[in-house]
RNA sequence: GGGCGGUUAGCUCAGUGGUAGAGCAUCUCAUUGACGUUGAGAGGGCCAUAGGUUCGAAUCCUAUACCGCCCACCA
């Protein structure tokens, strides 16, 4: 029986009865699947933080994924799309510590056991809530297998990861210069820190018989060399010399004027040196600066830390400075310059500088023990997977900053000094060994440091060992996302030996060298295949002026007000018809707008179709009519064009030939000129057009087409669209 | 400094060698027929600029300009 259709297709009454159906059909679990499928289709989904909220950029990155993933259930495939959350340590750390301060509270004041349940409240609390967003965008993940990064065994795969990677002897401690983050306490990754212009000042200071120039004169009081080109002719007698200079005295108490003091410089050539800027020499701080800590290491020059971890001049900085805050001291230290004529001039200075990536604080470059992860041959593997097409990067253009970004690659570090994370199984010794009686010469064997998952204890003395306080990155654990969410390291894991390696994953441009490579050498390096056969870096939303979509800066749009405003398919439609080929994509609300007309017309073509053939008709789900009809022939060319594309990635491409087809071909053209006909074959015709039409829709509007295909009396057994044969 | 995108109608963008396209906006007509969330049609473009290749260039090549992004040692 067909029923009658209401004149215009209602989003709001129709998405939530059309995604409890495919959940209670259990078709999102492969093993659901009907028929025998023996090929698979598998793909892992970026892991939403648990702080996130649903922007744009999710809700085009699920619905390629969707569309992609929605095509190959329906070619056939058994399908799996698993879902998951991260636990995003310092963006969530910081997150409830901004929600603490409104309490007017620090970390420090709950410790570190009453943070971390905080900040497992708030996942609680929140971290479902994207999840559930991304329900209404319609996505096919199967929800039995949903992933967190803090799960047990997910924690568990962590820990082994470290210990095989330790066990290689590729993790190391060590005190480098990096990146510390005042506000968050913690150091970061080079990727983690962006650079801002601001306009500065460019101070020009006298070093004995040179003048050079620097933004930062308090690092002075750490100067311990400086350094030319080895070819710059000026310099060359130099070179090698120790050079008495005349250097503010920092044991001058505040109060005073200042004195002299001489000081010895010794002067090193290093290329790194630009010779064509400000004089063509430099002073070398070894401890708070990346480049001259890589100077004083090729040089051996002692380091002098001046600056603690608060932002503060330490000690070392002399009585004169100790406790003034680095912007302070600059203040101070250049009057006093002035003062001793130690200062030939100041400029203003257009200067880029460091800042943190997640809480927008002054980067301080400092010297810290912390743990890294030699990447000479991780990075080797990386590049190999994509050198031989193991993995292949879509769009091609990616491949070549990939390659390069692995080249120069450094060794990665991955402790954090935050509480929230995955500590890191390594335990250290309390200060001192307690010996046992008459074993008092075993002592030296005691291990200071052990490496293990579970708390150890000392063979030869009776101390006990405490775990390290740091966590590790948090890209360190996302680094095994593709594998350790299908039961990694189990090797026993049903799951990963059935679905491992997966076939496709999509993110952003922003997390290609941050997540993307370290899947890949994680991936290799464990299971010895690439994660995944295939990326693609879908463009990024930005606003319709070009702006970046920011909640802060309210050019954000939710994507659920659009979904309420125009609905789910329209806005998974509109979004897939700006997909093209390029980098930026400008939103633009008029397409959704496009999207809902047209969810409505393939409605209206659906209802014209039902009156036209009756309701005795039953329509053929998978058949193609013998009409001579010229849009028949066209159909199934669209079709295949439409798997193409699809399988390309070039969803706008196909979201445009859909809309042409469907529109004009179908609506404006075929059906218009057999309003006067009503012999079996144009029936026949009609019928498969809506059928094919509703098939190759689907994927980018699953609701509205599951809708229709559910009032369609059919000519066998009624099954979902969402499993229905993908034409072609 | 190196690299990557972009520059096409008022706006947002498709189109990659053969007579300029879509959606939205504007205008005219159709008056209820599956859909007015519609249909038929119109106006509107030196396809950033300058050279080059070609019978032919929005499309390929070379420069330049502007916008945006990524990477990097900018003292």
């Amino acid at each position: 029986m067909s029923q009658e259709l209401p004149k215009t297709y209602s989003p709001s009454e129709t998405e939530e009865r059309i995604y409890k159906l495919w959940l209670d059909s259990g078709y999102f679990s492969p093993e659901n699947l009907p028929g025998e499928r023996k090929e698979k289709f598998v793909s892992a989904i970026a892991p939403p933080n648990i702080t996130g909220e649903l922007h744009m950029g999710h809700a085009l990155e699920v619905t390629l994924q969707d569309i992609l993933i929605r095509m190959k259930r329906m070619q056939g495939y058994k399908t799996l799309w698993l879902p998951g959350l991260d636990h995003a340590g310092i963006a969530a750390q910081n997150k409830v510590e901004k929600q603490l301060a409104k309490e007017g509270l620090s970390r420090h004041d709950l410790g570190r056991e009453k943070f971390i349940k905080r900040v497992q409240e708030w996942k609680e609390q929140y971290g479902g809530a994207i999840l559930n967003q991304f329900k209404r965008i319609g996505i096919s993940v199967d929800w039995s297998r949903l992933r967190y990064t803090m799960d047990e065994d997910y924690q568990k795969a962590v820990e082994y990861a470290f210990l095989k990677y330790h066990e290689r002897g590729w993790i190391y401690q060590g005190e480098r210069v990096i990146n510390w983050c005042i506000r968050c306490s913690t150091s970061i990754s080079d990727l983690e820190v962006n650079y801002v212009p601001e306009k500065a000042k460019l101070y020009y200071i006298k070093y004995g018989p040179f003048t050079l120039a620097t933004v930062r004169p308090e690092t002075k009081l750490g100067d311990t060399a400086l350094a030319v080109h080895p070819d710059d002719e000026r310099y060359k007698k130099y070179v090698g010399a120790d050079l008495e200079v005349d250097s503010v005295d920092n044991s001058t108490p505040r109060e005073e004027p200042p004195q002299i003091k001489k000081v010895k410089l010794k002067v090193v050539a290093d290329e790194s040196v630009d010779p064509e800027f400000g004089t063509g020499i430099i002073k070398v701080t070894p401890a708070h600066d990346l480049t001259d800590s890589e100077i004083g290491k090729r040089h051996d020059l002692p380091s002098v830390t001046i600056i603690d971890r608060h932002g503060k001049m330490n000690g070392n900085a002399g009585v004169r400075y100790e406790g003034m805050k680095t912007t302070h001291a600059r203040e101070l230290i250049s009057k006093d310059l002035e003062e001793l004529g130690l200062m030939e001039k100041v400029e203003d200075y257009d200067h880029n500088i460091g800042r943190c990536d997640r809480c927008n604080s002054v980067i301080e470059p400092l010297p810290s023990e912390q743990w890294f992860l030699k990447m000479n041959e991780l990075a080797k593997l990386a590049i190999e997977a994509v050198a031989e097409k193991e993995v292949v990067l879509n769009p091609q253009r990616w491949e070549e900053p990939y390659l390069s970004w692995l080249k120069n690659i450094k060794d990665w570090n991955i402790s954090r000094q935050l509480w929230w994370g995955h500590r890191l199984p390594v335990w250290f010794h309390e200060p001192k060994c307690i010996p046992r009686p008459g074993h008092e010469k075993e002592i030296e064997k005691c291990e200071e440091k052990k490496i293990s998952t579970t708390k150890p204890t000392c063979k030869y003395c009776d101390a006990k060992y405490t775990q390290s306080g740091d966590v590790l990155d948090t890209w360190f654990s996302s680094a095994l996302w593709p594998f350790a969410t299908l039961g990694w390291p189990n090797e026993a894991s049903k799951d990963l030996n059935e679905y491992y390696p997966t076939d496709f994953i999509t993110s952003d441009r922003g997390i290609l060298f941050l997540w993307q490579v370290r899947m890949i050498f994680s991936g290799k390096f464990f299971t010895k295949k690439a994660p995944f056969k295939n990326i693609f870096i879908h463009p990024t939303v930005l606003t319709k002026d070009g702006k970046r979509m920011s909640k802060s800066l309210g050019t954000g749009i939710d994507p659920l007000l659009l979904t309420e405003k125009y609905g789910t398919d329209a806005l998974r439609f509109g979004l897939s018809y700006q997909t093209t080929g390029v980098q930026d994509m400008r939103f633009n609300e008029d397409v959704i707008l496009m999207g809902k007309k047209f969810a409505n017309k393939l409605w209206n073509i659906a209802r014209y179709v039902l009156i036209k053939v009756g309701s005795d008709y039953r329509f053929e789900v998978d058949k193609t009519p013998k009409s001579t009809d010229k849009i028949v022939t066209k159909m199934a060319e669209v079709s295949s064009l439409i798997s193409n594309n699809i399988e390309e990635y070039k969803f706008g491409e196909a979201a445009h030939l859909l809309y042409d087809f469907v529109w004009h071909d179908i609506a404006d053209k075929y059906i218009e000129e057999t309003k006067d006909k009503d012999d079996k074959n144009t029936h026949d015709t009609l019928a498969y057009l809506l059928v094919t039409s509703l098939k190759l829709l689907h994927p980018f509007m699953p609701f509205v087409t599951e809708e229709i295909w559910s009032k369609l009396p059919t000519n066998t057994e009624r099954e979902l669209l969402v499993i229905s044969k993908w034409p072609s």
